[in-house]
DNA sequence: TTGTACGCGTTATCAG
DNA sequence: CTGATAACGCGTACAA
């Protein structure tokens, strides 16, 4: 037989019939133990692998992905929400539609209730972005019960090892912001001011923890400062940068943690003159990317949204068909922005 | 109509048969003008898009790519053919087979009978990494022309515009390799050494044309000498390193431009010394990683191999469906890798 | 130049 | 618990 297999093929050798061998590849249940035994060892025996193109046209509809955005209206998650309409329109062609649904404001709760909300008939799986709470993490672990596939999305449930997650790792990525920091002010003496726009949330303080690592470790002359929230009024936030700004006159570095920059990025160009302070924010938005080309920030660190959304897609899908994935396409990297790779 | 418009709904409505519809869609020959008007018309009209999946399917047999790369031993050649057979290996469930081949020795005129000899029967699109050269792209036009599809891949045939191409802008590599140069050495002044494999190739060319842009531009209170060829036999490459650092006692950098890195960096760490040098070279491999975990080297400009590989099929396969490709997933990014975001 | 009919490999449905 | 059979939407040979 020089053709691959097919499940016909499959269920001829293993004496069963199409609509059993579609059971146990599928993982339903009515087949007795025994019957699913034969089937996969049938399976190795003659080296029967799955048409996902001929399933996916079986399926007599298209998959159908939500993204459960938080509702700040950021220009990251805007970024996010612009990539995930046009990666739907690309992905309509291969039967998978996704849409974004935004997430209730009233924090946990609402959350979960909203996820509770969601039926089966109307998605087949959902990735949801949102901080790391028992909450959530239960309403997700029940959707899933509910038959939905489910996967944390950007901002990791670090606690639930059994939820899939598609983003990258905090701690290394503010490691990697300590490493350029280090490598940009050296061997130049100084203080690095960071920023995050609160350190409540595990992210925050991920990027925190692996940034102070790296700077601990490699750059011991280098001083970090405590960190400066910029949450709140923006007059605030100008008035507690200004005054660390004059106390020190070493600071050599400014690393903005959080998602959003524009305004720690634009108090930093106006508050540090002309000194000459290294600048390292996070995430490509329209905002960093003119920053960067115009000389206001010197490198950024980023997550490709795109290859957010796609993997996160394909991660859904083969979940939906009880497969893995590439790993090594699932990796979401962790990149640096200089002004000539943007 | 709730559902999405199928072939038969679109024959239909353009008061064609599916035939005809077919022919319109996939560009093939023997329909009146006209009726091709109507037909795209009627797509408008109807808003109909086509079923990926069903198409493939229906096709009975899979697509069939491959990918000539040259002979030369290299890791990072050794990297790309890993990826292919992993990607390979991933996409037969899709109806994709990839595999590889090796390119004839014996210069351009050589490959082009290679590709010569390709038959229809065999591939239905190849991607083809070689110098550039009159003789290589008239090979590929012919290629096409014989309807396989045909692409360059990774190193481009630039003078061609009409030979689609998968890979980075090595001007905007050399770009970002020089501006990460010139911050890490600043504000020290210096002198910076550039090794090249042999300086034949286009891609070397443009990559040390970036470099030197972004030097001359950004930094102008650091040299970058005269290019040193690593081509040849190891004892002459090592007098000549020797001699440079010899000389300029104020050498700050070192740019390993070529795509092997191996024997560059090891003269450098041997010949270098206990002396403070920014090293930067291209590539991730078992070396340059290794390399860049234990401190030989400070940062790696890359690209990345599977995404290379998978956007070279994704490429292929539209373009054997007369469809285009999502550009913001296929434009190769130029990476910066640090010792934190391996 | 155009149309008809069959098949691709799987899933879903219903009957046993 | 198991089996038979009709879809799914398109490509392709062949007929007209």
């Amino acid at each position: 037989m020089p053709d691959r297999p097919t499940t016909r093929d499959l269920a001829k050798a293993a004496g069963v019939s199409l609509a059993t061998v579609d059971r146990v590849l599928n993982g339903r249940a009515g087949v007795r133990s025994k019957t699913v035994e034969v089937v996969n060892k049938t399976i190795q025996e003659i080296g029967f692998q799955r048409n996902v193109v001929a399933a996916t046209l079986a399926r007599r509809r298209a998959y159908r992905f939500a993204f459960v955005l938080p509702l700040q209206s950021g220009e990251f998650i805007g970024q996010l929400s612009l990539r995930i309409g046009e990666v739907a329109r690309a992905f309509a062609s291969e039967m998978i539609e996704a849409e974004v649904l935004t997430a209730p404001e009233d924090g946990p709760h609402g959350l979960a209730r909203f996820l509770a909300d969601l039926s089966v008939q109307a998605y087949d799986g959902i990735a949801i972005m949102a901080p790391e709470t028992p909450h959530v993490r239960d309403a997700i672990r029940r959707v899933e019960e509910r038959g939905i596939q489910a996967i944390s999305f950007i901002s990791r449930q670090a606690a639930a090892e059994d939820i899939p997650f598609v983003g990258i790792d905090n701690h290394a990525a503010g490691a990697t912001a300590g490493e350029l920091m280090g490598r940009l002010i050296s061997p130049r003496q100084g203080s690095v001011i960071v920023l995050g726009e609160s350190f409540q949330s595990r992210d925050s303080l991920e990027r925190r923890l692996g940034f102070d690592r790296v700077m601990g470790d490699m750059f011991p002359h280098l001083t970090v400062l405590p960190s400066l929230e910029t949450h709140g009024d923006e007059g605030r936030v100008r008035r507690v940068i200004s005054q660390v700004l004059d106390a020190r006159p070493d600071v050599a570095g400014i690393y903005v943690l959080a998602s959003e920059a524009r305004l720690p990025l634009t108090l930093a160009a106006e508050l540090g003159g002309g000194r000459d302070i290294q600048r390292i924010a996070h995430e490509r938005t329209p905002f960093t990317e003119a920053a960067l080309r115009e000389g206001r920030v010197e490198a950024l660190i980023t997550q490709d949204p795109g290859h957010l959304v796609r993997s996160a897609i394909r991660t859904l899908r083969a979940r939906c068909e009880n497969r893995t994935t590439l790993a090594s396409q699932e990796r979401i990297r962790i990149e640096v922005l200089l002004k000539h790779n943007l």
